[in-house]
DNA sequence: TCTGGATTCAAACAATCGATTGAAATCAAA
DNA sequence: TTTGATTTCAATCGATTGTTTGAATCCAGA
């Protein structure tokens, strides 16, 4: 082998522990000793692996980002094949899945992977939204379309916008997940409310009349 | 006097550096040192009026917190006044209209305390959504007779977990307030934007039904 | 077995953290 | 003007921050 030898288990264990860490208390509250400490690995493990805790987060993160983006393409490939007009219960559905399943998924490291994701998503940090975004964007890009069409009475500027309020609702579900985890059924039931409240957001009426 | 003497300046002017700088980077990433120079008093002076640094993101929340509160226990008791049953729309409008109302009477401050409270309301730290919830716990409390009332075919645990969602939202509202404010009318733009995303979330189906 | 790059290590870098000290300055009341 | 408390100040506390260094160790290929 030319790439990739024994130090693999070294990354691993450096991101498994940053996980756990940054989803108990946030990137800024985490400091690289504790991360290198819970890993069992030396301090300079961090930047020789990485280069900086920045590229830590980023590594983490990027664990999920593609299977969840591939997952939400793939339910959007098949409610397509199924219904050429899906409405926008289906929609949201196929968009919110991706993420309880691949939780349920991790079993008991699904709660440490949701409340990673969803302080990650709330973040207010410049560099970190922007990662963000650009980790969520060319998915979300997708469903456009066919939210537009689902939702007609909407301009495309209240639609992203309320698909953007949305998606905040759905890291703060992440933050708050139990910590001990949820069964399948429990889970099942959160995807539903989950998807009534954003079908009823994304789908009311354009305008209000106040009094 | 016997109390308050000229060191109000002194608080004030901490004060007034925190709001700035925790709305601008948040709690974590600002050090006592930051606000000190920025307010131009001694490092000591925050150690001496408040105690500690949790004392001061303390003290500047409260300075809305209490207005806040009053003028939202003030539109429910106008509304309830013009109408004994009020409607979700109605309900929701006087729950979100005192947020905007006292972010525009701020003026060229409002960005600020929006991106501070919306700040303030995202972070998971602990201690920090328990001081959240106390404030925000004893007006909310007034608001869900009559929204269950509105929205009857919600069980009371859904209704209050919606709600909470709907208050992420307002909080990523604020969180991402435009930087140069809003004029009055974008500032009534946004209100009913916000007011019909949360009246269409809130009200939409106990459940749905998915293929 | 030897060689050379990959990896790990203890140690230290300068900078900053929140908090504390005791003396100096300030100020209202006597 | 003197008094006594309130407030401000520079200096410093020990601890910790992200990052870097250069030497030791590991290990596959020759």
């Amino acid at each position: 082998m030319v790439f990739r030898m024994a130090s693999d288990a070294t990354i691993d264990a450096i991101l498994d522990a940053a996980e756990r860490l940054f989803a108990a208390r946030g990137y800024d509250a985490v400091s690289v000793r504790e991360i290198t400490r819970e890993a069992g690995v030396n301090v300079a493990a961090v930047h020789y692996h990485f280069g900086s805790k920045e590229a830590v987060l980023r590594g983490v993160a990027d664990r999920f980002v593609d299977s969840l983006n591939a997952r939400r393409a793939e339910l959007l490939d098949a409610l397509l094949r199924r219904d050429r007009d899906p409405g926008i219960v289906s929609l949201i559905e196929a968009f919110v899945r991706p993420d309880i399943e691949v939780l349920l998924r991790l079993h008991e490291r699904g709660p440490v992977v949701a409340h990673f994701l969803g302080r990650l998503y709330l973040d207010q940090t410049p560099w970190i939204r922007e990662m963000a975004q650009e980790q969520f964007a060319p998915v979300a890009t997708r469903y456009f379309p066919h939210l537009a069409r689902a939702v007609p009475h909407l301009t495309e500027s209240v639609l992203v916008l309320r698909m953007a309020r949305f998606g905040v609702v759905l890291a703060h579900a992440f933050a708050t997940w139990p910590a001990d985890g949820l069964s399948e059924e429990r889970a099942e039931s959160m995807l539903r409310e989950l998807v009534a409240f954003g079908a009823g957001a994304v789908s009311a009426p354009l305008e209000v009349d106040l009094a």
